[in-house]
RNA sequence: CGGGGUGUAGCGCAGUCCGGUUAGCGCACCUGCUUUGGGAGCAGGGGGUCGCAGGUUCGAAUCCUGCCACCCCGACCA
């Protein structure tokens, strides 16, 4: 990891812009706030995608498409929900340019003003209950269950590649059920595949917790997170779950007839993870030599290169090592540019995140071996050739092994359990990371904690025992504690 | 919307205070030669409305006025 870069946040916020950018994962575009993903970035956001959707069909979901505008009235129909977004919101207001009678470009047509302005989908909760309505009429018709992959745009004032940016894309599941248990139970369910995707695949453990009434979602009854820690000691909220109760289907008068005959609204829940984790895989593993990237996301797991430049042996070799790797499904590029050094592709390869390198040079090609050096730790060996297919598939997996434990270490070396606001502040300024404190579950002493030490409580964790205890501020009792951390 | 800062080649910058040859440096790019087991060296070359507009002056990247854009800190961030 970047250490000597992660205690300083400012120099670690300059860190990551460099490792976004010097590794071919997005850049600014033009557009205030807007994030141009480049291949390199879009691909492994793609096999993050993939797999993520993989989850959703397992769990007997369906994907489905609804649109980018809603009509501005629609927003309002939930109270929260419109108060939570419309600080945000880009509006749509015409539908027509002209030329400008004054010479020079264009200019809107005052006559195409829209009837009612449109909404750019800062997410999508209000046109999918409004057309859900007409989906819905029995107890037959439920639990419907639907994802969709889109792009949302939140008009944010401050903007981070990844992490927070004008347009991003993302998923967004929204599912009706005929009853409130099974809502939660839903809602539970995606979460845990969130957090199994995160440490799975990423490589990335999460914690599991319950958002507190202020940090919950617009219009959500519950709302289920799954919690990361950054190398810099700042949480990162990676996806979440809501319990929505039947808060849409009033606003939206969805209805359905249940088997008694009766007439009930449906229960609802959405969940959505973003690109946002492409952040959070970067400043989850990254070192100061570049990206670091679990095998099971990785793009291109293997790359070959010539030493000290192609030629027929070597090509030879790589062809058959290729092949080797190719049957077992493992992904493999050989790098046959003449015209750049091996030096010069050793140092590219380790900024691109590649998890494994082979080296083929003479010297190897004579003694029968390859050299195999591999991202995470930088360490090299001398693997006979006839070995290397087997030797890289298990060294894959001991990679995206290694990436999770010490993920792991390091998160659990960065949550601090205190007792006192001394403690609780030291902490924060000093070491980082979550703090384990003790809450009067009052939104009044978390909104002065947040003011006085710019901490929020980050989660309720699920697999935490109670504790009887007194809260940190105001000395009342605490049943638990909670997780404080300072966010992204 | 407040406070601070920056606009000079594709990128990163110096020069501006104190006006004066043809506006410079590093990276990148092009050509050639030599190199090649951890980001090659040398030589040559191409690329600029100095953010925009106006003013002062014999002369403006530099001084003055106005405008614009972007960045950082706050406000904002289910």
């Amino acid at each position: 990891m970047a250490k000597e870069i992660a205690s300083r946040s400012e120099d670690y916020s300059q860190w990551y812009q460099d490792i976004v950018k010097r590794a071919n994962l997005a850049e600014y575009a033009a557009v205030r706030g807007c994030m141009v993903i480049k291949p390199h970035g879009f691909a492994i956001w793609e096999n993050m995608r993939d797999q993520l959707d993989r989850m959703f069909k397992a769990t007997g979901h369906v994907n489905a498409y609804f649109p980018l505008f809603i009509p501005k009235s629609y927003l309002s129909r939930e109270a929260e929900h419109v108060e939570g977004f419309a600080k945000e919101c880009a509006v749509v207001t015409h539908h027509r340019l002209m030329n400008d009678p004054n010479g020079g470009g264009v200019v809107v047509d005052p006559s195409a003003k829209l009837e009612e302005e449109l909404i750019v989908r800062p997410t999508s909760e209000t046109i999918i209950w409004d057309t859900y309505k007409n989906w819905i009429q029995s107890y037959r018709d439920l639990p419907l269950l639907i994802n969709q992959w889109a792009n949302v745009v939140r008009w944010e004032m401050r903007v981070r590649l990844f992490l927070r940016t004008a347009e991003f894309l993302w998923q967004e599941g929204h599912t009706a059920h005929a009853t409130k248990a099974e809502a939660i139970a839903e809602a539970e369910q995606m979460q845990k595949v969130y957090a199994d995707f995160a440490e799975e695949y990423m490589a990335m453990p999460v914690i599991r917790g319950i958002k507190t009434a202020n940090e919950r979602f617009a219009g959500a009854e519950e709302t289920y997170t799954i919690e990361a820690l950054m190398q810099d000691g700042k949480a990162l909220q990676a996806g979440t779950s809501h319990f929505l109760g039947q808060n849409f289907a009033k606003a939206f008068d969805v209805k359905f007839m249940n088997e008694s005959n009766k007439e009930e609204y449906v229960w609802a829940t959405s969940w959505g993870v973003s690109t946002r984790l492409m952040g959070a895989l970067i400043m989850t593993h990254s070192d100061d030599e570049g990206l670091v990237l679990p095998p099971k996301l990785a793009p291109t797991k293997v790359v070959i290169v010539p030493i000290p430049k192609p030629q027929p042996e070597i090509d030879e070799q790589a062809e058959k090592i290729m092949a080797a790797l190719r049957a077992k499904g493992i992904s493999v590029k050989y790098d046959k540019d003449a015209k750049k050094r091996p030096g010069f592709k050793f140092a590219q390869y380790e900024l691109e995140g590649v998890p494994v390198r082979i080296g083929i040079g003479k010297r190897d090609l004579a003694k029968g071996v390859v050299e195999v050096a591999r991202r995470d730790t930088k360490e090299k060996a001398s693997v006979p050739t006839s070995e290397v297919a087997a030797y890289i598939e298990n060294l894959l997996a001991a990679i995206q092994q290694n990436l999770f434990d010490r993920a792991l270490k390091f998160r659990e070396d960065h949550i601090t359990h205190v007792d006192t606001m001394e403690d609780f502040q030291q902490v924060l300024e000093e070491k980082g990371g979550f703090v384990a404190a003790h809450w009067d579950g009052t939104s009044e002493t978390e909104l002065k904690i947040k003011e006085m030490t710019k901490a929020t409580i980050r989660c309720i964790p699920q697999d935490w025992k109670d504790e009887a205890g007194l809260d940190i501020l105001t000395g009342k009792p605490s049943a638990r504690r909670v997780l404080y951390a300072r966010a992204y």
